[in-house]
DNA sequence: AACGCGGGGGT
DNA sequence: ACCCCAGCGTT
């Protein structure tokens, strides 16, 4: 079903000038919304308190910004179903849009309503899904069409909490449904958005890796009461393209003249020692190589490469008698020898696969692969 | 608050 | 090599 979308402002080929793009349509009431902020946020550490003519500037600077830079994302476009959006939203945790992109377009072809991804077999989810990382994250969006289809009428719910009860949602993606699907007042709170209103407002490079309540609440006060769908997505555009971790592009900035970062002479914070990223030899490599070989494998040929196979494959894995294996089907032995590859002596990569089984993999039987 | 969780592109 | 990315759930 189609829900009505707020507009979220396309780049609007022309002049500087229209500041102020009232909202579309959107759901008429708003009981359960925060209340307008007046008052200036309560102080806490770092965070310094914002005068409402200050705050008012930068909101206008970053809308009219928006308004003239808006990627034409699809996601955006007003027809864009909630559907689209949630799916949208949870693909986008800890992914780059671009990454997101052509995923995104298959999916929602493929399964345009929750009650779709609800009934398609968790192979197909998962190899759909593809190497867009975090396949946990498939398997929660699919659970979460299921509880859409079964308990709210296949209608992405409107009200945040119901949202943030979701499997994979959190407050992000709540706050981000809520704001630009239903066009209600939300506290889209990304990772853009903190360093955007960190540098502007608290003069520092970065936040804390942590989001803490004092500073939700900081930012809640920042949203205006008027196009704040414009002003999250606006600020969430100026961090993705402008106000970006490493070499921010201040030059194009539009709020060069009102950032408390940029006046303080742009100062680099403490060097925080962050620990190597290790990933090569690591369980999480190994455990990455196992999705990727199966969903390999099971794309090709699902009929070589069903469920119970994958309960044996943990039995000729732990064995590490290649006798044994030759007994599987061609692409599962593939799979296996080249996960083999990685782990000489087996005996990580059989204690990971008997953690995939335990937890599920086996016990799915024809919904397909079940990875954590 | 701190971890663990994928994977690819940019610098 | 390392950093970063429209975070979430668990401990």
């Amino acid at each position: 079903m189609t829900h009505r979308r707020t507009t979220q402002v396309t780049p609007a080929s022309e002049g500087p000038g229209h500041t102020t793009r009232t909202s579309s349509p959107r759901d008429s009431a708003d009981p359960s919304s925060l209340s307008a902020p007046r008052a200036v946020p309560s102080a806490a550490p770092g965070l310094p308190q914002v005068s409402e003519g200050r705050s008012a500037e930068v909101q206008r600077l970053v809308i009219d910004w928006f308004s003239r830079n808006a990627r034409p994302l699809p996601w955006r476009d007003r027809d864009a179903s909630a559907w689209s959006i949630l799916v949208c939203e949870v693909m986008s945790q800890q992914t780059p849009v671009a990454r997101v992109l052509p995923r995104w377009r298959e999916w929602m072809r493929r399964w345009p309503t929750p009650a779709d991804l609800a009934a398609a077999p968790a192979s197909d989810v998962l190899i759909a899904w593809d190497s867009l990382g975090y396949p946990r994250r498939a398997l929660r969006l699919q659970e979460t069409a299921a509880a859409i289809a079964d308990r709210h009428g296949n209608e992405v719910p409107h009200d945040e909490d119901r949202l943030l009860a979701l499997p994979g949602v959190g407050a992000y993606t709540a706050a981000a449904v809520t704001s630009f699907a239903y066009g209600r007042r939300a506290v889209v709170l990304d990772v853009n958005v903190r360093r955007v209103l960190g540098r502007v407002f608290a003069a520092v490079e970065h936040r804390p890796a942590s989001l803490t309540a004092a500073e939700k609440r900081w930012a809640r006060a920042l949203v205006p009461a008027q196009d704040h769908v414009e002003w999250n997505a606006g600020t969430m555009e100026l961090g993705a393209l402008v106000c970006t971790a490493r070499n921010p592009d201040c030059a194009r900035c539009p709020l060069l003249d009102a950032c408390a970062w940029v006046a303080a002479g742009k100062p680099s914070d403490p060097t925080v020692v962050r620990r190597a990223q290790a990933w090569a030899g690591t369980d999480r490599q190994l455990r990455g190589a196992i999705m990727r070989t199966l969903r390999t494998a099971h794309a090709e040929d699902a009929a070589a490469v069903p469920t119970h196979l994958l309960t044996a494959a943990t039995a000729a894995l732990t064995a590490d008698d290649a006798e044994a294996l030759a007994a599987y089907p061609s692409p599962l032995r593939t799979a296996i020898g080249a996960v083999r590859d990685l782990d000489a002596d087996g005996a990580r990569t059989a204690r990971l696969v008997d953690d995939l089984v335990r937890d599920g993999l086996a016990a799915r039987d024809d919904r397909g692969i079940r990875l954590p």
